[in-house]
DNA sequence: ATGGTTTTTACTGCGTC
DNA sequence: GACGCGGTAAAAACCAT
């Protein structure tokens, strides 16, 4: 008989009744003959019943402090653990920080020579503090950058004006409440645009860890702040991308400039969106110069849907009748 | 919040291969 | 029968107010 054998009572069985059920509901087990409440002796980590004293739980382990605080003062000074663990802070939270009292390890003020020390200490503490985390905040968004960039075809132009963008972006302090994968998506979404060669929101929240609404928000809020001169993305500037991704002729194109030519002076493109109409005017141009190519496949490769392709096409090819 | 506009989704009939 | 195309209605998304 082991020690522990004969704290229990002599009907085994119902005992190892009571730990089955223990399993399941785990503090202050009721005991399965009286139904009253266990009580728990700490002394001997058990739990039992104070009617008929049958062990419902052994070799409990007490979680709390083995320490006694009488006040806050003594529960702050006795603890041993600090604030959790974050992954999301490089150092996980742990790094030490300048107490905003002058008062030494034993609380005793300091000399006014060590408070001058300490507040220019703080100072820099502060400053390096804040220069890292944006820095650290700036990398991971350009290798973000990076990824997207390439991902949608972007030259390396387009990648350095997307960086610039950012970079004016946490210099203003645009940043907070916003995610840096937003950001860094509208940047280069900005940028693109900038350039001359437009990818939609559509596409860019494609590659992006964020969903376009999001990245609409903090394209809109990012040229309202910085004042970024974006001119509205122009049908033209989809065509050379769709062109080459369906491996279409350049007459193709041609015909395809022509027909939004003549779209523009009979206002068909006020109001609808550039790449919407950009595919319609290809797959017309296709038609026109014979080509076999489905309003499917076009819009796939421009990420438009087919009924919008219809409507559009069909407004071209009236504003060229007339 | 709301209304107007555009785009998308889903469903339809028609013609062709 | 599958596919491409055209049309439509309703839903969803977007935008200005």
């Amino acid at each position: 008989m082991t020690p522990q054998e004969h704290l229990r009572t002599p009907d085994d069985g119902v005992a190892d009744e009571a730990t089955a059920e223990r399993s399941e509901q785990s503090d202050s087990p009721t005991c399965p003959d009286c139904g009253v409440a266990s009580v728990t002796d700490a002394e001997r980590a058990e739990a039992h019943c104070p009617e008929c004293g049958l062990v419902l739980e052994e070799d409990i382990v007490d979680r709390g402090p083995e320490w006694r605080a009488f006040d806050e003062n003594q529960r702050d000074s006795k603890r041993r653990v600090g604030a959790p663990v974050t992954e999301t802070l490089h150092d996980r939270g742990l790094s030490s920080v300048i107490g905003w009292q002058d008062k030494d390890a034993y609380g005793q003020s300091l000399s006014s020579r060590q408070r001058q020390k300490m507040q220019r200490l703080r100072t820099w503490d502060e400053r390096f503090r804040t220069k890292s985390a944006r820095e650290r905040n700036l990398k991971q968004a350009l290798v973000e950058v990076d990824r997207m960039a390439s991902a949608l075809g972007l030259t390396d132009a387009v990648r350095e004006t997307a960086g610039v963008i950012y970079r004016r972006a946490l210099e203003e302090d645009l940043l907070p409440g916003r995610s840096i994968e937003a950001m860094a998506t509208a940047s280069l979404y900005a940028a693109a645009r900038q350039a001359g060669m437009p990818r939609s929101l559509d596409e860019c929240a494609g590659v992006s860890r964020v969903e376009r609404k999001e990245i609409a928000r903090a394209y809109r809020y990012l040229a309202g702040e910085l004042d970024l001169a974006v001119q509205p993305a122009t049908p033209e500037q989809f065509l050379p991308r769709i062109v080459s991704d369906l491996d279409l002729p350049d007459g193709v194109e041609r015909e395809a400039r022509r027909l939004l030519e003549a779209g523009k002076r009979a206002n068909v493109h006020s109001g609808k969106s550039p790449i919407g109409l950009a595919a319609a005017a290809i797959y017309a141009a296709a038609m026109l110069t014979n080509e076999t190519i489905t309003q499917h496949e076009i819009g796939e490769a421009a990420d438009v849907s087919v009924v919008t392709i219809r409507n559009r096409y069909r407004e071209l090819l009236e504003a060229t009748e007339q």
